[in-house]
DNA sequence: GTCTATACGAGGATAGAC
DNA sequence: GTCTATCCTCGTATAGAC
């Protein structure tokens, strides 16, 4: 069960961005978590922004992989919204938020290289989530105002922020799932 | 025009924390913007910690003024509304977003006493927020779900999750426009 | 109130031994 | 690949002069 290095760093790296964001955590934080000096660290990521750019890289390649595999699955539309909600959901339990929204509000604060990815990572979102309301819409199982694309951007928004509130709140996931809850509650049934 | 030194120190330093997060933002960033030297903003606020809670009692205060405003206003429960997303799209175009989203973010990194203060900013945006649609729907002019509450907490969401959106994305308001307008448009009319 | 000076640790990064 | 040692900068904070 022994993970290279590299591994044990990209996910510690993760689960500290996600819980502190970029300016909180540091690679004495990383080398004191998994038990080997920094100067190790720089091995295999040169620098912090080399990390970083490769951690939200890696996390967009993991949700496209998700996002596919819901895609697949003899589901319909609204059985694979909730799995959808769910990839936010999920991680939550640690009082860990996406870490892509923790990067964007860090987004001044970045190089543009990692700016570029964040970008990427929102417009594969919008893109897969705007298709599958077209399929619901094509189905007709939702009706969808003008604009699709829009209507898909405002529930990565409501997302997002969604895990926000739920943070100041000591019980988050029930926070999060009555926000969500009330405001998909025409689009997900009673699945 | 000249400003006190205190109050020079908190509006620096609110536009620093709503641009950068708490650990991105220092001492020595303030004293050079304001032509000080950092030693000298200690005498106005001891900590890092004690300025930033101040901070959030401030905006939190400058919140409440600016909802009763509201409230007084003889306007529709939509105009009023619109008066209350306005709060959160205003200071956008300064890729500012709400102090209080993004001391959010950065929530586990903060001290007690600061959280504090964000469970309180967030409560009485809720409040307000629900008290304002109890009114829409008690004048007929809103139909709401059970709770009227969460429904509230839904708007909030969606709010700070706009914000977060349309930093990512190069022109911001219009974004931010997009995805409230898509949400809230049945509950703002047209005004 | 603001300054200089300073303490002290943390942060990112590199060189070179093993 | 990982280590020790080291560099240099920045960050928060304090003492004491003006």
């Amino acid at each position: 069960m022994k993970q290279n290095t590299a591994q044990q760093i990209l996910d510690t790296a993760q689960s500290m961005v996600r819980n502190r964001g970029y300016s909180a955590f540091s690679y004495a934080d990383i080398a004191k978590q998994i038990g080997i000096r920094k100067a190790s660290i720089h091995y295999h990521f040169p620098s912090k922004d080399n990390l970083v750019k490769e951690l939200v890289k890696r996390y967009r390649e993991i949700l496209e992989r998700k996002c596919f595999h819901i895609e697949q699955q003899e589901i319909t539309p609204q059985e694979q919204l909730r799995e959808f909600v769910n990839l936010y959901r999920d991680g939550l339990q640690d009082n860990q938020i996406c870490l892509c929204g923790m990067l964007t509000a860090d987004f001044v604060v970045l190089n543009s290289e990692i700016q570029a990815e964040l970008r990427s990572f929102l417009a594969v979102n919008q893109s897969w989530l705007t298709r599958l309301l077209q399929r619901g819409r094509e189905a007709g199982v939702w009706e969808c105002g003008e604009s699709v694309e829009f209507e898909a951007k405002t529930i990565l928004a409501m997302l997002q922020g969604a895990q926000l509130v739920a943070r100041v709140a000591d019980n988050s996931i029930e926070e999060f799932d009555r926000i969500t809850e009330g405001f998909l509650k025409n689009k997900l049934g009673n699945s």
